[in-house]
DNA sequence: AAAAATACCATAATATCCCATAGAATCCCA
DNA sequence: TGGGATTCTATGGGATATTATGGTATTTTT
């Protein structure tokens, strides 16, 4: 299964072109297409990734028999129409669509953020805001991670 | 596996032809019919397509002992009677029958939805109504789309 | 022959490929 | 262990191919 680690923060050119990490390349290389899939977040300004077979998986289940209300169904259907397949160019690169690039609010600069199976896109000063406000709310809330490679101390006061 | 992704808008010319998408091409590339099969949505005023081999193999199960009920034997049947299979010019383009445009009131633009393992052509002015009327839905009674790559913010008041 | 369907051609815009380079990471061997 | 050599990455730009779209010619049907 695909796993996406750490942040890397790469250049968009003229062309809206831009590079995968390396690694997560790597990640990719046994999928059924030599690309990523990616579409706009709503709960933020970022755009989510993963690869092929994660949206196959998903694909298949919509046929599978009725697991789905018929609003579920038109809410996922839109989730695949605001979805795009990106191949990578021969250097590894993708081209990233406006409405996309609008979306994240991304100019020139793109944080790869991995988060495991997906991973996401984001503009790197947007990204800081997020990610200081996802810690501010922890420490109110004296949230306490159940899963061990995230250090406790994060939480407590200096 | 076909999967269709993204929305792409094209112009329909004054002999009914319009460019399928080059990405939805690709994804047909190796079925064992060079085009579209396309039929009038029952439940909106669009055009529901798919390549040809989905259709083969709902007929072969249809065959297959008795997977279905009577009224969804009978659905499905009326999807073959209505059913156009439309082939792509040298171009990459279809011709569409009047019959279908005039179901989905298409006149000048046509807006390619894809839908996963089907993809939909909608008129551009009725797809943003038919989008939003989803969403709306959505919200009204909390869908929380079970899948994980899914983002559930749309959910959310802004 | 007229009308309809089909094949063919032209072109501008766009996307894709291909190469060059500089910097970073990795390797390798004394 | 150090440090030079080599491979790999990220990035830019120019050349090439593809796509969407309009139009014209040819075939088929009636």
């Amino acid at each position: 299964m695909a796993l996406f680690l750490s942040t890397v923060l790469n250049k968009l050119d003229s062309k809206s072109r831009v590079s995968v990490p390396s690694h997560f390349r790597n990640t990719l290389k046994n999928q059924n297409f030599r690309g990523i899939i990616a579409f706009p977040s709503y709960s933020n300004c970022s755009i989510d990734a993963c690869g092929i077979n994660r949206m196959e998986s998903i694909a298949n289940s919509l046929d599978d028999g009725d697991n789905y209300s018929r609003e579920e169904y038109e809410l996922i259907s839109l989730y695949f129409s605001e979805a795009e397949k990106l191949p990578f160019d021969k250097d590894g690169r993708v081209i990233i669509p406006n409405k996309l690039l609008e979306h994240a609010q991304i100019k020139k600069n793109v944080l790869f953020v991995g988060l495991g199976p997906t991973f996401q896109m984001w503009d790197p000063d947007l990204y800081d805001e997020q990610k200081n406000l996802t810690i501010k709310i922890a420490k109110e809330k004296k949230l306490k991670p159940r899963l061990k490679p995230i250090p406790m101390g994060i939480l407590k006061e200096k």
